[in-house]
DNA sequence: CATGAATGAGTATTCATTCAT
DNA sequence: AATGAATGAATACTCATTCAT
């Protein structure tokens, strides 16, 4: 396949699932967003599961090369650099990412396939957040403690936080969160010197390959714009 | 309605989500597992999308008489609860009951309806949290601490670490991050005199109209078991 | 079956038949007009096919009541109202009577038992027409000529200009074509003295049981209106 | 879509609806009709109403190409073709093309497209007619008259004998109705040395893509044969 | 490499009708 | 005299998938 026909589907797929949700990710709606036809998908893959398979797999190869340039900066950038990523405000191409995964997330109890890839997915960014609090007690930055358990316990938070935002369509949480993590959490594992940044020198960039890919995802009425407004 | 209707049906939504997700939830997979035909659905809900809506309303009015009991332990006890039941271990009715809301959640950003039962839900889910913890430091149990952001930030930790095991069929991780949850952020928390139980003295009972409706969620290979046994 | 259950159960139909057309005209519908349930359709009609015919004939035997007070009048007049009720302008509960009979019309090519109550209702038209054309003959009001042939022909023109009117939804060809039979037609037949009246003496009143059923048809948008106001 | 599926689908159409009226119009008996399935028809048309609407406009184009070939008779003779047309007696395939027209304008009230599809069609008939008679004034084969008052009053006399006949299954008033209108009303119209012809010299042809679509309509009991046999 | 045409199985929903009460 | 509850069969429409070209 050429990387066109990859590509084109790929960020027809992103969109169709941001756009709609994943009961509505039919065959039909990507192939809209495509100039290519329905039978064409199927010339390319298998069938819709297998696209679907494969376009986890983009999406997760895509997050390991976004993490790739943070790897040169000190741990705590890293680690406020991951805690920024996770709760990219909404109005981003970040919201669509993380809205793309909590959709397949929901099929995961009920798909072999999808879970795999998931857990995947998740490992690398576990062992990814491990290495950043290993590389930190190594170089004095951060305390002593398990990071094995406090990995855990920032993604859990991170994740739940983001998801609440998500689901309840209610910007105030994150930040209330984003700032409970801080001050309860990190503030525990981090050395008595070492300050948490207030700017992140380094982020994780967007994934270029569907950046723009959604126009718009305003008209979809959520609490969040009253919410933010009103205070 | 009679009751009867109203409780067969509403089981029979529960089993089809909990067994095959919201994808698979067809007016006919919730009438096969009734007595009843598909049409008698649409006598007695408008639409699916109202026996959808109808059907949350009674997961969550089922939470609030079942947290009802809790009510007069003391704070720690009823804060400790609550973990408990966020941390519900698999092969519990309890997984059924918060893989049934995964499904649901995951609708939330395209559907309106269901966002707005969810922001309820946890509203009041929230609430009573704040009211645990404002409990607690009014009786000397808790140390001051601001009990909105904890609050926001334990339901987030609770609720993506739950996200996580049922997204990824683990159930090792719920454990780990329960007890860094107790002892990174409940310790924070808790006075200096004060002890979290070992053993929880009041708990979240299940949902007695939803009970025994789920036989068997086995049949989806997890790697739960494996990891759990290994280890 | 009482009097009122059949007045309530008929003139339902009725608006509904009017309000949604044949096609539209459900159990659900006729049930929804009445303070009635669907069941109790069943009750007093053996079925949906059987309460139609029983609607017809009630219609029918309206319009013979209505017929009668004319009978007396001298034969111009009573054919200027039998033209002037044909031509009933729109706006008026003649026109939803014309609309129901349409509707059954249709339904008349396929189904025998419509099909014989509208021979009848014809029938009896027809004679009625007949009767006072020979009449006029007689009395010396109308020239000499064919009158089950002129009958027809006026059956015709009014219910052809008639039809023309309410499937285009343009009262404009109702007068143009009420002008072209009085000139043409009419005025071929009538003796060198009689003059057509210009304001009807009698007139065919409206079926008292049914006036005021539909209230308002100018929710369905036509031209008529437009033309009308244009002029 | 190739004009093969066009054809066959519009043919069954007409099928269909000239076989079970309009009511009974489902995609289903369309389908059966064809030798292609159900979904087919969605694959070519959007909706079940864009396939009515479709279908309209195929009987009217097929109507404007047929009266083509007629354009060069004289003014009297297409008169005589416009009326043979509208009575054309049952057992042809015009009866069922009207009666087709005929459930289709039973809808109009109740349908915006479809009536304004029919008020394409009865402009561009009406215009037709006018030109014939401004025609024939012209080349002073017809008296001089108001065209269009005329035009009006034979549309609805021709329009009503043919509904009337169609909706009772009476055969014998058309026959009559017929000549009523040739000796009242175009008797009226013609010049004193023109003669109405009793054999046409031109004549509308059937519609070729429809012809021989319906067999049969004998299974339907009409008075009409027991009428006709018995005088 | 790709597509237009097509489809069988399914989806939500409606319908006329039944029946225990 | 009437109804609330229920249903089997149908209805318009959609879906993932196939295949000849």
């Amino acid at each position: 396949m050429t990387a066109d026909a990859r590509d084109a589907i790929m960020r027809a797929t992103y969109e169709a699932l941001c756009d709609e949700g994943y009961t509505e990710l039919t065959t039909q709606a990507i192939a809209d967003r495509t100039d290519r036809s329905k039978a064409a998908l199927f010339y390319h893959y298998e069938s819709k599961a297998d696209l679907v398979r494969a376009f986890i797999e983009y999406l997760l190869q895509g997050f390991d090369e976004r993490i790739e340039p943070t790897r040169s900066a000190p741990p705590v950038e890293r680690l406020a650099a991951f805690v920024e990523w996770g709760f990219a405000s909404s109005r981003t191409d970040e919201t669509e990412y993380h809205t793309a995964m909590l959709e397949l997330r929901a099929q995961a109890p009920y798909d072999e396939g999808v879970r795999a890839k998931l857990r995947e997915s998740d490992d690398r960014l576990r062992d990814a957040l491990v290495e950043i609090l290993a590389d930190g007690m190594e170089s004095g930055a951060f305390r002593d403690h398990d990071a094995e358990s406090v990995a855990d316990l920032l993604l859990s938070a991170v994740d739940g936080a983001r998801t609440r935002r998500l689901t309840l369509g209610r910007d105030a949480y994150g930040e209330s969160v984003r700032d409970a993590i801080v001050d309860h959490l990190i503030a525990d594992v981090l050395a008595p010197r070492t300050a948490y940044p207030t700017e992140p020198a380094v982020s994780i960039p967007p994934d270029e390959r569907l950046v723009g890919a959604v126009e718009d995802l305003d008209g979809r009425d959520d609490e969040s714009t009253a919410q933010t407004e009103a205070e």
